[in-house]
DNA sequence: CGAAGGTAGTTGAACTTTGAACTATTGAGC
DNA sequence: GCTCAATAGTTCAAAGTTCAACTACCTTCG
């Protein structure tokens, strides 16, 4: 028997639904327009950012990103064409390939950031307290196993 | 200057990029799985059927579901097709246009409504307490103006 | 009234994502 | 060593979304 969600229920899943989208159209907005850019190839550069010799097998890049492989193939071509990452083939793995940052690109994420996190602070974190964002961390991190 | 963020708050954030995304996922894919709908055209049929008439300008309907009207065009074109949702013009306004859920549409609503909220109960609320779950709707409900 | 500008909604083209099919390579079990 | 299933990644076609016209109507104001 199916359990309905109570009205509060239903009223805060509906609040998480509704701040999430309006989270993320102000972020995706933001790098159109200043980058043409679509906020999940952001977070590939990102991640590529982080890791060791800024290079990430494809399919740990799928993963780090919550991405398919097949958008990751396509997101890393867009990528590739910008000049901002590069493929290599992985020596101990025929069938692997790398995803490299290139320079060009770890200078384009350096140009991108400050915009990126400034609407990160205006869309979420400025508007709310410490501790309600502390709190939104917390509770959203128990939702991922 | 941009004021970066913190680690903590860094992880917070991600925290709630990755656990929205991972959510809505597992929504997507039942819908998808069982009815072959995208979330957002569940949605149209959920507003509308909360709506008085069980009917909604198209510009209210866009409004509600927090997409573009040329998304909704597209969107209540598909439901159309489906038997689902039918258009009638406006009377007070004649440029207007109404989507109003037929019965069909009623009924096909009735018919995925349980394994949806199966599926949020699953994806969201029995993930956790009932206090964090409360916390998480009026911390969202708060990012909406 | 009539022009000008705004609003409602649709359309078509470009782009992104998805899922399935495909190639190539690896590894496990006999 | 061979065979066969599994894995890595790409590609193609289908579907959804977005953006920029475009049509049609309404409203404001000289």
């Amino acid at each position: 028997m199916t359990r309905w969600l109570t009205p509060d229920e239903q009223r805060s899943w509906r609040a998480f639904l509704e701040a999430h989208r309006q989270v993320f159209a102000q972020l995706e907005r933001q790098l159109a327009a200043d980058h043409d850019l679509v906020h999940g190839d952001y977070e590939i550069l990102v991640r590529l950012s982080e890791a060791a010799d800024r290079q990430l097998r494809m399919s740990e890049l799928a993963e780090a990103t919550l991405s398919s492989r097949s958008r990751l193939s396509h997101a890393v071509a867009r990528l590739e064409g910008l000049g901002w990452v590069r493929r290599e083939a992985c020596p101990d793995d025929r069938r692997g390939a790398y995803a490299v940052l290139t320079d060009g690109g770890h200078a384009a994420l350096a140009r991108m950031a400050p915009g990126h996190v400034d609407a990160v602070r205006a869309a979420l974190v400025d508007r709310l307290s410490a501790d309600d964002f502390a709190d939104l961390g917390r509770i959203c991190a128990q939702l991922l196993d």
